[in-house]
RNA sequence: GGGCCCGUAGCCCAGCACGGAUCAGGGCGUCAGCCUCCGAAGCUGAAGCGCGAAAGCUCAGAGACCGUGGGUUCGAAUCCCACCGGGCCCGCCA
């Protein structure tokens, strides 16, 4: 799988041990086992372990402490070819446990992360297309959506440091009910279409028109025929009211991809729902489901008249075509997936986006029938960051893929997320009494706490903290400090948490600076940054010098800092990210643990010195990686 | 009725995929310390029960609530089953 040398050596440590392990255990006559290495639940063991001498043991009615000597002596002896491996001790509960060789270590470690750019394990990887974001455009984001683009843009990221190719996508849902509200608003409710000085579009949208249109439905029912009558329109894709619609939509998806890119996540292609619907490629997909005879028309019965497929969970039927002909939600969100991993063929022609967005090109899809020099689609592996409300239909759509090309399900992943909820407190501080310890957030409703909001509450308290630190700094400065602080913030917050378990958001706890919280990681990195800056020496390490860092703390330094792959490859494999989180905090303690205790530039002896700078150069660098693979901004000083 | 997810210290979380080693790790909060010394957004230490103003003394010392109860296993926070509590999903809405 891998076709180049890992560059961070804990790999190599351990594909040593891996067959160390795996040639002692044939020599000893046992075979076909399978070696499983694992980290000593504390270093003093040694900084790998095997339980394999306890399965031996079992097999063999032998003791596990005694089948753990044969093992480790002939370990030891095979060993000796090894770069990385320095002992190997055996233990009386059956373990074997292996040290790493310090100085070899080190200086490799060292060296491989100070002579080149990290990651890119693979020379070159598969096309992955990754789907987040896909807020409506009728609102500005909230907290929630923020988790779902920062779990989305770090998956982006994590994927491409290890050499895939991918894609990142941002469906824009610019065809639904939503929006038909907004526009009901400025066209019948007397609604500005501008919003007022200072305040950004999204928000205004959001906050004053959306909510209050809502609210207009209950107390006036007649005003859901005019949503109906400018859903129609919109989906028409001609007239008046859609140009409009469609320079609404616009210009909030604007506002929206301003947060988005303040919170660091850019997009490879916008994905717009009026476009994929008027494609034709649900048609197309449909014709081949009826022949395969998937989909069945019902004659009779509740869904007498409609078109329907087997409900993947309880075999009951789930309609996809309404009698009236039209097609149901999943019915766009199949065509979308099929496209995505290239079940059909591409109607899509792609022109750049008009809004220049940092960092890259934004492609945007056409139906104009012009075919440009970038492709999208197609990908060997789609993946979906959706909720874990939207799972049921989620498994609706890999079924129906199943059917439409075998295998196809292990192509189309769904990775859910719970969703974000609001603090008893918080939904109190915005107007609202609420039964039970939290509240789930709703648009509708009004209750919800916004990115920019969140942000730029952020940002306030981190401009008087870093004011207080640097008084002599520009306010420019102090404000792109304060601004990378905050998005740090947000992002670790959003980001460590198991995508699994629900959020409760409370202002008091998100405005936490301190402990395991992304400013810790840009302290961290800026304390490091500081030594390089100030001191006499330069990075140098040899043979010699790396065989005189010998003290525990820059031995679990820089063993942590050469574990950042491993991390990476567990992001990959199971889609979570948060693993790059729990390593750069435990990197971020290793080297506040070390800063703490061993001296750098106070170090009298400059050999030494110069080689604990190479330590501290290389353990910053990849510190300031694993920050990145988190879309959390790195500054040298804050 | 069926399905998915969560339940670990006062609070918030890690560990669960692949079951293992003596204390199940962090963070917040509480208390006490550390800036003439590479940045204090940091680091170090304390917190079983009872008595005492306190130094301290007595008790606890196999088994200490990983939601509860079973099971599998030499071994379970981790796997299986049941139950309890919480959240979500099962529309000819999107």
């Amino acid at each position: 799988m891998r076709t180049q040398e890992p560059r961070l050596k804990f790999l190599d440590f351990q594909a040593e041990v891996e067959e160390v392990l795996a040639d002692s255990c044939r020599a000893l006559g046992f075979k076909d086992l399978q070696i499983e290495v694992s980290l000593p639940p504390n270093d003093t063991y040694g900084d790998l372990a095997s339980a394999i001498p306890i399965r031996i043991a079992k097999e063999a009615g032998k003791n596990p402490g005694d089948v753990a000597i044969e093992v480790a002596s002939k370990a030891m002896e095979l060993a000796k070819k090894k770069r990385y491996i320095g002992a190997v001790s055996p233990h009386r509960g059956g373990y074997v446990n292996f040290q790493i060789n310090h100085s070899r270590f080190i200086l490799d470690s060292i060296s491989a992360i100070s002579s080149g750019d990290l990651g890119a394990v693979r020379e070159k990887g598969e096309t992955v297309a990754i789907e987040h974001t896909n807020v409506n455009p009728n609102k500005a984001l909230h907290i929630g959506h923020a988790r779902n683009l920062v779990l989305g843009d770090s998956l982006v990221r994590v994927m491409r440091y290890m050499g895939q190719q991918v894609q990142a996508l941002n469906y824009v849902d610019d065809s639904g009910a939503q929006v038909a509200d907004i526009i009901v608003g400025f066209k019948f409710l007397g609604f500005s279409d501008e919003a007022p000085p200072g305040v950004k579009y999204d928000i205004y949208c959001g906050d004053s028109v959306y909510t209050k249109v809502t609210k207009a439905y209950e107390q006036d029912p007649s005003l859901k025929e005019k949503q109906s009558f400018v859903l129609k329109e919109i989906e028409k894709g001609t007239g008046e009211t859609a140009d409009y619609a469609r320079g609404i939509v616009r210009k909030i998806l604007s506002a929206q991809l301003a947060t988005c890119w303040r919170l660091g996540a850019t997009y490879d292609l916008l994905n717009w729902e009026s476009q994929l619907v008027h494609s034709g490629m649900w048609e197309q997909i449909f014709e081949s489901l009826k022949k395969m005879g998937y989909v069945k028309f019902q004659t009779e019965g509740e869904n007498k008249g409609t078109w329907v497929i087997p409900d993947p969970e309880t075999g009951e039927e789930k309609v996809v075509v309404r009698s009236d002909g039209t097609a149901v939600y999943v019915a766009k969100d199949i065509p979308y997936a099929a496209w995505k991993i290239g079940l059909i063929g591409d109607p899509f022609g792609y022109e750049t986006y008009p809004v220049s967005q940092p960092g890259g090109v934004l492609y945007s899809t056409t139906l104009d029938g012009k075919k440009g020099k970038v492709h999208f689609g197609g990908a060997r592996l789609a993946i979906s960051v959706i909720d874990t409300r939207q799972s049921y239909l989620q498994r609706i759509v890999s079924k129906v893929l199943d059917r439409f090309r075998e295998g196809s399900s292990k192509r189309y992943l769904h990775r859910s997320y719970e969703v974000v909820s609001l603090s008893k407190n918080t939904a109190a501080q915005l107007g609202f009494a609420i039964e039970g310890d939290f509240a789930h957030m709703s648009g509708r409703k009004g209750l919800y706490v916004n990115v920019d909001t969140m942000l730029d509450r952020l940002k306030d308290k981190a401009k008087s903290e870093t004011r207080r630190r640097n008084l002599a700094e520009p306010e420019a400065w102090v404000d792109d400090v304060a601004e990378a602080v905050a998005v740090s913030a947000l992002r670790y917050e959003l980001l460590k948490q198991d995508p699994d378990k629900m959020i409760v958001f409370d202002f008091y706890d998100a405005l936490r600076f301190q402990g395991d919280t992304g400013p810790y990681l840009l302290y961290s990195y800026a304390r490091a940054r500081r030594i390089l800056d100030k001191t006499e020496g330069k990075p140098a390490i040899d043979e010699k010098s790396a065989a005189r860092l010998t003290s525990p703390k820059e031995l679990k330094l820089a063993k942590q800092m050469s574990m950042l792959d491993l991390s990476a490859e567990t992001a990959e494999e199971f889609l979570s990210p948060k693993e790059i989180a729990r390593f750069a905090h435990e990197l971020a303690v290793a080297f506040n643990d070390f800063y703490e205790s061993v001296p750098v530039n106070k170090e009298e002896d400059p050999q030494l010195r110069d080689a604990r700078l190479a330590l501290v150069d290389a353990a910053s660098r990849v510190l300031a990686e694993s920050m990145r693979l988190m879309g959390i901004p790195v500054k040298d000083r804050i």
